[in-house]
DNA sequence: TAGACCCAATCC
DNA sequence: GATTGGGTCTAC
């Protein structure tokens, strides 16, 4: 008698994305755990099961010679328990289908550093233990006196004394020796202790509290909650995740970006007297393992996160809340492509959670949806906490009689006066510029020569504080002090603007005010935070920033908001910029005039007429929703057809191209019959980065039963072809196109 | 002629 | 992905 135990090695190649069996004869190999096996030459490869080992009645000879193979043996698990439950597992395997990605990049996301299914990971933090001793309560002992001192400090502390905290060491031995005193190993938590806040109970006003029935009463599993900025969305949220955890389930939040976490984990704090896990890219890997820790035993059954913490193995799911959920911060641009909000509804599917998907703006993929009756509609039409009297003034940067040509041209006349005046009434003014750094060109003055990066040969953008040269794309940097150009000169010319250069200049026209930045060159969570700390208690007069600075912050002496070029975004070459453009100025425009403060919005603009910015300057979503749906339709994007993006990518260009043009080929043979267009190859927008080269094909398809069995034959061409990658982005968001 | 280098094949 | 083994190249 033996177990057959099927593996996922843990090495990332497309011939190995498959099981490979290994025997055992004991039952300790579980589903979900993670093991060590002998493959190839070396023997102790990290592997994962995911399917629980079957007993086979039979001598493991007789099993062999019969199937004619030769299985090795497991040689030890990694865990004693098991990292993913079946519906995890389920979950992975759906996400495979679909995303066409292999299992084990799958994977990859599912799990905090430490505990990636490599070999590398086993040298990561993992539980770190201490000692602790404990008294044993059925143990009878009639103590000396320096005997009953040691057991009183010890039963001062609820889970035990730390062996390493006792002075007394002999009494100690003693102890422990008749068995009075035993020691326990407890793992160590590197989470901070959270401020527990004032417990506050939470009013719902009638029509939240409709929200709130209609959702736990319905039978329906996918909402989109519609509610206009300040109607009180958050006030549902919570009281929903009340009564998911009365009823003994778990819950997750996922929020767009890092620097939301901590002001809706404040909000959870004070209104739920249990812990809640935090998962974010921010927090260093012994904090995140700590965490998942806590989360798979069922220690935190509140979970709050960016997307990837749609992942936690949170114990009886029974609701998912996606905040935000217009943000294209919810697809992962990478491997396996993963779109949160997707997963989130192939998650309750498999465990019936009820997911809750917040905006005042949706997708209009997922409006569509609502209004198909595919996700049950929730409507909050009511503001409450708001004044929206708002004043909304264009200027048009092609009139030159609102510009100063002493000033740098992101500040028009208009603009500097209205910051003035704010200035003088002591009002809050934020400004929003989409372009981090100083200047996004360097360029020489004597050639004439434009710097750019050696890898992806777009132009390096200047930083002046830090005095490097970044690409903004591949992360390379070179120091700008001793750049030479090729014709000998050290002379450069800083064309264009960033925040950091707005950032100089509003300190030269307005030396008297207090200034802050906000960019994710700003680098440390810590200063983030200070940074938002202190604009928000009214510290900072001014702040500029990129779109971090739009979403979802609260600053209730905010008077004034300025877009200092509104038209950046609506250039994108992709189908979504109209969308993008959309959320970003509708988004920032809610930030002016919040509270009693009456607002003002200035939008400088090339193109003042421009439907779009009129839409969302004056947050017309219904309208904007209408327009662009008559665009999506005449141009056939989604929801009128569907879209995969191929990307081929190699160090070669000629095999990169050669590849891409072998993809054509097939996708010509496959789409004859079918409702799915092809187009490309073509060079994308940046066409090498990082040292490699760059191809594109998009597919618009109808029908997913259609496109998916062809994008599954793809393997072939893939295997055929191993110099070169092909990346399959099934629904692509914003930033693939 | 040893060792450096590259490529394809294989892994239970 | 890691390792191996065989083939070819190359410097002394």
């Amino acid at each position: 008698m033996f177990y057959l135990v099927k593996v996922l090695i843990g090495r990332a190649a497309l011939s190995l994305d498959r099981f490979f069996t290994y025997y055992s004869y004991d039952d300790s190999y579980h589903l979900g755990m993670r093991v060590l096996v002998p493959f190839g030459a070396s023997k102790n490869t990290m592997g994962f099961i995911l399917e629980e080992p079957e007993r086979i009645d039979m001598s493991l000879e007789e099993y062999q010679e019969l199937n004619d193979i030769k299985l090795a043996k497991i040689n030890k698990a990694v865990d004693q328990f098991p990292l993913l439950d079946e519906n995890l597992i389920n979950l992975a395997h759906k996400i495979k289908d679909y995303y066409k990605s292999d299992m084990l990049r799958v994977l990859n996301v599912f799990f905090p550093p430490s505990l990636k299914p490599k070999d590398s990971a086993l040298s990561k933090p993992q539980a770190r233990f201490a000692n602790f001793v404990i008294v044993n309560k059925d143990v009878n002992c009639t103590p000396n006196r320096t005997e009953a001192r040691l057991l009183d400090e010890i039963n001062k502390h609820k889970d035990g004394l730390r062996e390493s905290k006792i002075t007394a060491k002999k009494t100690l031995k003693k102890l422990l020796d008749s068995g009075v005193l035993t020691v326990k190993q407890v793992p160590l938590s590197r989470i901070p202790e959270m401020e527990i806040a004032q417990l506050k109970p939470f009013d719902l006003t009638d029509e939240q509290e409709k929200a709130f029935a209609q959702i736990v009463n319905s039978s329906s599993n996918v909402f989109l909650l519609e509610g206009v900025t300040g109607s009180g969305k958050t006030e549902v949220y919570l009281r929903l995740a009340e009564h998911y955890l009365k009823m003994n389930k778990g819950v997750i939040i996922l929020v767009p970006e890092i620097a939301l976490t901590d002001r809706m984990s404040y909000l959870f704090s004070s209104y739920f007297k249990e812990s809640i896990s935090i998962l974010n890219s921010s927090l260093s890997d012994a904090r995140k393992y700590d965490e998942y820790r806590k989360i798979l035993f069922g220690e935190s059954r509140i979970v709050l996160g960016t997307r990837s913490a749609i992942f936690a193995p949170v114990k009886n799911l029974g609701l998912i809340i996606i905040d935000e959920e217009h943000s294209n911060s919810y697809k992962q641009d990478n491997v396996p492509y993963y779109d949160a909000i997707t997963v989130s509804k192939m998650r309750s599917e498999i465990e019936g959670a009820k997911v809750v998907l917040g905006s005042a703006t949706p997708r209009i993929i997922d409006k569509v949806r609502a209004e198909k009756g595919i996700y049950e509609p929730v409507f909050l039409k009511k503001r409450y906490a708001l004044n929206q009297d708002k004043e909304i003034i264009f200027i048009d940067m092609n009139n030159s009689r609102n510009l100063n040509p002493e000033w740098s041209p992101l500040f028009s006349i208009p603009l500097v006066t209205a910051i003035n005046e704010n200035l003088i009434k002591h009002q809050q003014t934020m400004l929003l510029l989409n372009r981090r750094g100083y200047s996004p060109v360097f360029k020489c003055r004597d050639c004439g020569h434009i710097v750019t990066c050696p890898n992806c040969n777009i132009p390096l953008n200047y930083h002046k504080r830090t005095d490097v040269l970044k690409c903004h794309h591949c992360g390379y940097q070179v120091s700008s002090v001793d750049y030479t150009c090729e014709c000998r000169s050290k002379e450069f010319l800083k064309l264009g603007f960033g925040t950091e250069r707005v950032f100089e200049d509003l300190r030269f026209l307005f030396p008297n005010a207090k200034i802050r930045r906000l960019d994710s060159d700003v680098s440390s969570n810590q200063v983030r935070h200070e940074v938002l700390a202190d604009f928000a208690s009214g510290e900072a007069d001014i702040i500029i920033g990129t779109q971090i600075i739009a979403k979802g912050h609260d600053f209730p002496k905010v008077s004034l908001a300025c877009i200092l070029d509104a038209d950046a975004s609506l250039m994108l070459p992709t189908y979504m910029a109209n969308e993008e453009t959309f959320d970003l100025i509708s988004q920032f425009v809610g930030r002016a005039g919040r509270a009693e403060l009456k607002g003002k919005i200035l939008i400088q603009t090339y193109v003042p007429d421009n439907k779009i910015l009129k839409l969302a300057a004056s947050q017309n979503y219904e309208e904007f929703y209408n327009l662009e749906l008559l665009e999506r339709k005449k141009y056939q994007y989604p929801p009128y057809t569907y879209l995969v993006h191929i990307v081929v990518r190699g160090i070669d260009l000629k095999r990169t191209e050669d590849v891409s043009y072998i993809l054509k080929n097939f996708f010509l043979e496959k789409i004859l019959d079918k409702r799915i267009n092809l187009y490309g190859p073509s060079v994308p927008y940046i066409p090498h980065i990082n040292g490699r080269f760059y191809r594109q094909l998009l597919l618009k398809y109808k029908s997913w039963d259609e496109m998916s069995p062809i994008l599954d034959e793809i393997k072939t061409i893939r295997i055929a072809n191993r110099d070169v990658e092909i990346l399959i982005d099934v629904d692509p968001g914003s930033e693939a196109l």
